[in-house]
DNA sequence: TTGTAGGCGTTATCAA
DNA sequence: TTGATAACGCCTACAA
């Protein structure tokens, strides 16, 4: 491996020019700086890494921690924020915090601490006030996407909003039985995404003047056969919708699934609609509320660069929520007479 | 943040044997030991990842290389991956080449020889034999899943025996009437799986006598929306076929969508085999092939980490491809007479 | 614009 | 078993 001293002593310049016009970083003439480029590249040379963090203190590495890496919403928020960030340079370095759990605290204790990214992004993370601290202490900037974490800037959609679309939607198109595909409200739900969507639900039909019959709500875990499940309860239930909110798209897939499966044709018999913009909506012809997960990483990321560096000021709001968008899709319409 | 003379001058000892007795490496007395890691942690000192990594030539942290994040396949070889490679200690960066095409070789090129991963794992990745040149120049191990990378070694399936498994379980429940729904033969097809497996299918038919039929093979890109339009031109022509194999989970989904709409009972009237393991098989009732990707990634990190780890020689036979395995479910059955 | 030289925080060799 | 100390390879004031 050629090191910088093998390509000053061959461009006959020292160490710190090759430095400086490797880099980009200090005054080097034109002349100099071609030159020195062009015998880089003819050693092969790529500056070490590690020697170069090590001297300067940055690493060109940011770390995403996440809880799962095979879950729709986490791995487009994963690939928005590497795309963003690969293209300025940097590295991505991935803590799967949901797998072991007792890897859990080693991950956050060692390598965290171990000072190997410039900051973080953590993906709908819970993090108690300890971790916070450790991690406030390390003096790394961090931005969390999704779940707010306390003391720590949070981009993320309005769950309030997002229902509230959905619900508008509904209503305006005539639906009065509007039942709910909901997410279990249990521990897995730290950051009340379930339970936000839910109330509000609720809250949107109570202003409408509907009441919220028993029965109307049943629960999951996002994923499509959960969906499935509580959408068959929905659908045998006495009194049956006219309507649906799923409170993912994966839910609304098999919500979809269960109705053809019962023989109830959508939208003329029932509507459906989801909440996330999932690749597979277009296909399922799904009606959603599309919260991009994509453009938030991308944005997470875009932040974080802005901080750390040097010369960028895009200075984006980040008390607005990101922007949720209705996408209307054969799944909905209005009830039957 | 304290550094390592912090705590040598606190524990009284040098700086040697704080880092012998923080990493284990050479001999300390058990009392020294214990005292040092009570002063460390009193003063909570974790040891620079960098630091460490310049001066010894190693970096805890793995490279990942994959054109894709957010495809099944990959995600659960990552998973995998990751999982057992945390479990040793050792970080894991991911380099994305499928995002911008651009980016590509920036990343090869100057990211993966700044040394700051010990070893790759490829996924399915096509690299030139200029790139692999590069590869084997740094000299750090690597290994492949999926894809065969020419003088790298590589772990995958066995896509011939795939084929003959999926095809003597219909063919011993009596169907002769196969049809193929499966991948495009196109240019991304690099690493010829779509065109193994299809020609496998024929030569399977072919072994047992049946012709294949025109328009008995139809196409798609692995995705459920493609597995459904491909089965519709399938299940809509004139020699309808018995039983259908499905070149990915996938496909087999969007088939049996497909054929749902279209009025037909499974298995009764149609019998579909898929390749994969999805997560969604056993939802959709869906016999398959499984390919166990998550094992996948767990034998190439073990086998990395064998070549890496000082003490360790499980040596695991690379030569074998990996075992897959008929998971039977409802989607297949013997074909009405 | 360029060069000199002192770190950056560990690890590992060699003596003791 | 422990301690001194020379790398590790680069960055960056500071000086020229």
């Amino acid at each position: 491996m050629a090191s910088i001293d093998d390509v000053a002593r061959a461009a006959g310049v020292s160490t710190a020019t090759v430095s400086r016009s490797m880099s980009g970083r200090g005054a080097v003439s034109e002349a100099t700086r071609l030159k020195v480029q062009k015998v880089a590249a003819e050693l092969g040379y790529v500056a070490s890494a590690t020697a170069a963090s090590l001297a300067s203190g940055r690493s060109s590495n940011i770390g995403i921690l996440t809880p799962y890496i095979d879950r729709w919403f986490f791995t487009e928020v994963i690939r928005g924020a590497q795309e963003e960030l690969s293209r300025h340079g940097y590295d991505v370095t991935l803590y799967n915090l949901g797998g072991v759990p007792a890897q859990r605290s080693r991950m956050l204790d060692d390598f965290i601490h171990r000072g190997r990214v410039d900051a973080f992004i953590a993906i709908d993370v819970p993090l108690d006030s300890a971790e916070i601290g450790r991690l406030h202490d390390i003096n790394r900037p961090i931005i969390g996407v999704g779940g707010a974490i306390a003391g720590v800037r949070t981009i993320s959609i309005d769950d309030t909003e997002v229902v509230r679309i959905a619900m508008r939607h509904l209503l305006e198109l005539g639906h009065s039985r509007i039942a709910l595909l909901g997410g279990r409200d249990d521990d897995v739900d730290v950051f009340k995404v379930a339970s936000t969507r839910r109330k509000t639900f609720e809250s949107v039909l109570r202003q409408a003047g509907i009441p919220v019959l028993p029965g109307s709500m049943q629960f999951g875990d996002f994923t499509i056969p959960s969906g499935y499940t509580a959408a068959k309860k929905l659908l045998t239930h006495a009194n049956r919708p006219t309507a649906i909110l799923a409170a993912s798209d994966e839910m609304a897939f098999g919500a979809i699934i269960a109705a053809r499966e019962l023989g109830i044709t959508i939208p003329s018999e029932l509507s459906i609609v989801g909440i996330d913009g999932h690749d597979l909506g277009e296909f399922f012809g799904l009606t959603t509320v599309d919260q991009n997960p994509l453009q938030q990483g991308r944005t997470a990321a875009t932040i974080l660069l802005d901080e750390i560096l040097p010369h960028r000021t895009e200075t984006i709001d980040i008390n607005t929520a990101l922007p949720v968008r209705l996408v209307k899709r054969s799944s909905t319409a209005k009830p039957r007479a």
